[in-house]
DNA sequence: TCGAATATGTAACATCTGTTACATGTAACT
DNA sequence: AGTTACATGTAACAGATGTTACATATTCGA
């Protein structure tokens, strides 16, 4: 008996606050500034979802949910373990993977610096990406899967910040171009 | 006439501060806790380098000069060039280089979230490391040296946030194996 | 010894932070 | 109607933030 409750709100609230993240970051991320984008108050947001800290580990899991969905668009139609990762390099250095990228490397640094609540999200990021890797290009080891993720990261890192995207694209051409180079050898 | 300024006491207060946002980060410096730590208070920090800003300046700037000092170890007793890179990474890599690059990693994110004061800060040190390894290479293209920056801050990453070493290792330790295969293919 | 300039300490200011107390509204069931 | 449970708004709380006003020391030169 009594009310019942309305779920959808608190899943529309998490979807817009999302959406804020992505955009605005975590760094200064504040209730009241937050709450008021969204249409509502600190109060509700606390009501909803317990604690900003609370808050925060779920728009970090419906960001990660919501990029996995965009993974769906690279389709497996690659020829050949080449042109897989390049359609892959293309797709997460594309403007609408950016915010996700900013904010996992926000998460990144959090988790560096210390902050226990992102140290678990990070590694699991890295290793994720890693097994993706793994899985995409059959016969491929560990290190070659952490070799590619890392120099794929450090890259869109540079372009991210110098958008100085010529040469970034060229040094992944580069990369490509060791990497089969050094199949042959 | 008057009373002498001692910037001695400003330099000492510096350095100090260097030493503590190596330690602590930037994400969230706060003036109190680090002149308590500095042996001094908030109203002096603010006295001697004007306002909070500035002193964050102050510190990024010595903090890379004094990483530049560093970079001295880095004898140029090395054969060859991928002998040269695997110095150049285990250096980097090592625990006392940890802070440096931890706080250089921040910094990228604050420019990537648009913080002005950190993208100037962010894209000189991109742009100086990737001239580093233009001019310790000799021949190399900007390309390439963009591709080396790049894979080894994202190893680096990855090894700072993970911990795990042997695989980071490894995944460099293959990025030289497909230099030199392709450097002969 | 006086004036002048630098150094320093205390306390306040206004503002922002996450969180909560309290009141009230709203929908459902008896 | 009355009870129960969820929803929401206002306002406050305690604490932290960068910065500043004010007072006072300290050290120099005349």
């Amino acid at each position: 008996m009594g009310r019942q409750p309305e779920p959808h709100k608190r899943a529309e609230l998490l979807e817009k606050a999302v959406d804020y993240v992505l955009e605005h970051g975590l760094q200064g991320l504040s209730l009241r500034p937050l709450a008021q984008a969204l249409g509502t108050n600190a109060r509700m947001l606390i009501y909803h979802f317990g604690s900003k800290e609370k808050l925060v580990t779920e728009v970090l899991e419906a960001a990660q949910a919501r990029q996995r969905a965009l993974l769906g668009e690279l389709g497996g139609e690659a020829t050949d373990p080449y042109a897989a990762l390049e359609a892959f390099w293309r797709w997460f250095s594309s403007p609408r993977l950016a915010p996700f990228a900013r904010l996992l490397y926000e998460v990144e640094v959090g988790a560096m610096q210390g902050q226990l609540e992102y140290q678990g999200f990070a590694r699991r990021a890295i290793h994720g990406w890693i097994g993706f890797v793994l899985q995409s290009l059959p016969g491929s080891t560990p290190a070659q899967a952490s070799l590619i993720v890392g120099t794929l990261a450090g890259l869109l890192l540079d372009g991210l910040i110098t958008g100085e995207w010529e040469r970034v694209n060229g040094a992944f051409g580069g990369f490509l171009e060791v990497l089969r180079a050094g199949s042959r050898g």
